[in-house]
Formats: C-alpha cells, sequence, structure tokens
DNA sequence: ATTAAATGTCACACATTTGAGAAATATTTA
DNA sequence: TAAATATTTCTCAAATGTGTGACATTTAAT
C-alpha cells in the first residue's frame, strides 16, 4: 500500500523530531511495521530523513502560499500565515533547524529554496507594507519579525502540548499577543 | 585538569541538544578530548546527560533568582528573567522539553523541582501583580505568558545565530515585543 | 630534572543497529 | 477462487557504538 510508506514518513517526522539519532525500530514501531518494511520502501536512514525534509518542506509550503493566496488583505494574510505555521509547526522543529545549519547549500537550482524565497518575499513584502500603513511598528525588522513569527509558533506548539486550554484558545492568544508585539 | 571535565560537559550540552543520541564520540570530538579521557569523567553516557541536566539546571536557577531579587519592581524582575532566559537560552531547549515529558516525576522531595516551583511561583506572581496593576492585560493567562516567554527566549536564541543585529539590539527588541504583547 | 597527574593510543569484548535474503503468511485485486 | 502484491518472520553479516585495561606520552608542579 502507498498508505505504509506515508505512515512510515509521519512516524519517522515524529520520532526524529525527539531524537534524531533514534534507531529506525522506533519508527517501524509507531508506524506499526516491521523494520524489513521500512527498510523495502527507504534504502537506508539517510533517505527516508530525506525524504522526510522533503515532505515538511513542501507541506509546508502549500500551507503558506494558500494562506497567502487567500486575501489580499495584508492583515489576514498575515494571521493566516501564523496559523499555517502553528499547523505545520509540531513537525517543524528539528527538520527547520537542519535546513538552516549543516550542509544545507541555499541555492536557487533548488527547488525547494526557490519556493522559500518566494514565501519569504511575500513575508517580507507583507510587513513593509503594514509598516507603510502604519499598523507594524517601523523599529522592528523585518528579520526579526521573522524570527518572532517562529517563536509564537514554537509557544504555540508547546502551550498546546502542556495546558489545558482549547487549541483554539491558544491560537487566538497566539495571534493577539504577537499582533500588538509588533503593532505601531 | 577541572577544566576539562567543563569542556566535556559544555560540548555534551551543545551536541545532545543537537542530536540526544549522538555518539560520544562526536562530544569528545568537540571537546577537543578522546573518547578514552571522557569516559575517565564520566561513567556512562547516562551519567553525563545527567550531568549535562543538572548543570543547566543549576546555572539557570541561579540566573533567575538573581534576576529576581535584583529589584521589587515587577517589571523590571520580569525584563531581567527576560534577559536571563535569554542568556540560558541556549542550552535550554532539549534539556527543558526532558524536564517536562519522559520519565521526570515532578516532586517536592527533588530539590531542583523545589526550586523550580519557586521560580514559577514567582513568575505567576509578578505577572499577577502586573495585572493588578493594570500594566498587563488580564486576558493573558499567566500559563500563557510562560510559554510565550520560553518562546520569545528562543526567537532571540535563533536571532542571534542567523541576522546581523547586535545582541543587545536583539534583547531589546525581543524586550519590547514581550512586553508589546502581554500589555494592557 | 624528577615525579605525579592527566591525557592519548591501541586493543579488545560486547551490545546495538543496520541492511538485506529467503520463505511463509496475509491482503488486495481481478 | 486464483494470481499478484504487500507484509511478516527468521536469519545473518557487516557496521557502528560503548566501556575498559595496559601502556606510552604529555603536561604541570616541586
Amino acid at each position: 500500500m502507498a498508505d505504509t510508506k506515508k505512515r512510515i514518513i509521519e512516524s519517522a517526522i515524529k520520532i526524529f523530531n525527539e531524537d534524531l539519532s533514534a534507531p529506525l525500530q522506533k519508527v517501524a514501531d509507531n508506524a506499526e511495521v516491521t523494520r524489513r518494511t521500512l527498510h523495502r520502501y527507504f534504502k537506508d536512514r539517510n533517505e527516508l530523513v530525506e525524504v522526510c525534509k522533503q515532505a515538511i518542506e513542501s507541506s509546508c509550503k502549500k500551507a503558506m502560499i494558500a494562506a497567502i493566496q487567500s486575501s489580499d488583505e495584508p492583515i489576514i494574510q498575515l494571521e493566516r500565515m501564523l496559523y499555517a505555521g502553528i499547523d505545520c509547526g509540531a513537525k517543524y522543529s528539528v527538520f527547520y533547524k537542519l535546513h538552516q545549519s549543516k550542509d544545507h547549500k541555499h541555492t536557487h537550482q533548488n527547488k525547494n529554496c526557490v519556493d522559500y524565497d518566494y514565501i519569504y518575499n511575500q513575508f517580507q513584502g507583507i510587513i513593509i507594507e503594514l509598516q507603510k500603513k502604519g499598523r507594524v511598528s517601523p523599529a522592528m525588522s523585518p528579520e526579526w519579525i521573522q524570527v518572532l513569527h517562529s517563536g509564537i509558533i514554537e509557544s504555540t506548539v508547546h502551550a498546546r502540548e502542556t495546558t489545558t486550554k482549547s487549541f483554539k484558545e491558544i491560537k487566538e492568544l497566539a495571534w493577539t499577543s504577537y499582533i500588538k508585539a509588533i503593532a505601531t
């Protein structure tokens, strides 16, 4: 089944996110599959990690682009990008770090990077426009807002795991905090 | 030298923070020591991890308590707690997660937990007082502010690694964003 | 310069993880 | 039901990681 492959990838993302060197057995267990089966779908650990990265990037990108295109009001776009980020968030962290650091060479040959740049530029554009409109403080650089954005997402994901509040409530708190933080 | 031990711990914290199951060889390499030497200081992997946890907790706690005691103005206390958190931040993440989840039993027998509770309560107290004074929005629960606090810290640490701004600038941006986010 | 302590080198036994073959079993599809 | 496909089970060899002993080398202190 193509379903098995997907399940393995999902499991791998979950497990590796907690422990990048976790034994493949754990991934297999989580996917309720034999390690042998896992190896039929993925040549080796590297390949699996690589596929996870791509899966995440691709699904996050889609969500982000959808958020951007869902409106032409920058403030709405920003809000939806935050929510999209939160929804991807649980999967995000470790692989996100991999993208930043390590061996990753950011190049325009790389399709993923092109999309990444597209989203990054859109984000910057949204912020700059909101600054022009006087809704976002000019003291906050787009770069800072970018990392703040990620930080709020991480907080939200974390809050979801630890507090008793509903996911919806937390998301609203996140957006309120975020927009107030960067407002004029 | 006692210096070696410290270097190994610092390296372990750095490496394990990226990959909790990383081979000890990596830690040794990073500390510029042989694996053999590492084993002279630490019986086994477990012991090393345990020592790392304690080292972090202890140094963070000290910084936090110092921040709290450095003033009796809650707003100043909060600001200094944020800065203290940022300074600990780089070491924080993985071990922080370990504290929350896994096998950790939160108990009052445990000295660390007592201190943790103390800090947590102080933090809550500060927030509640600021809410009474009308400086912090009552819509924001102390629990949310707690995770937001961590999120801002993570952002700041992250920003430091990626942007060109000075650390001081980033810290100020962090505090400004934070206080605006939770303000009335 | 001599000693003591710290670190490195090499070698080893042992455990875990990895990747794959072969045959049995289960599941899907026609 | 029969054939095709996917998965499991069992097995094994290779690779990697772990902890330690014996001895050589470096470093610091007297």
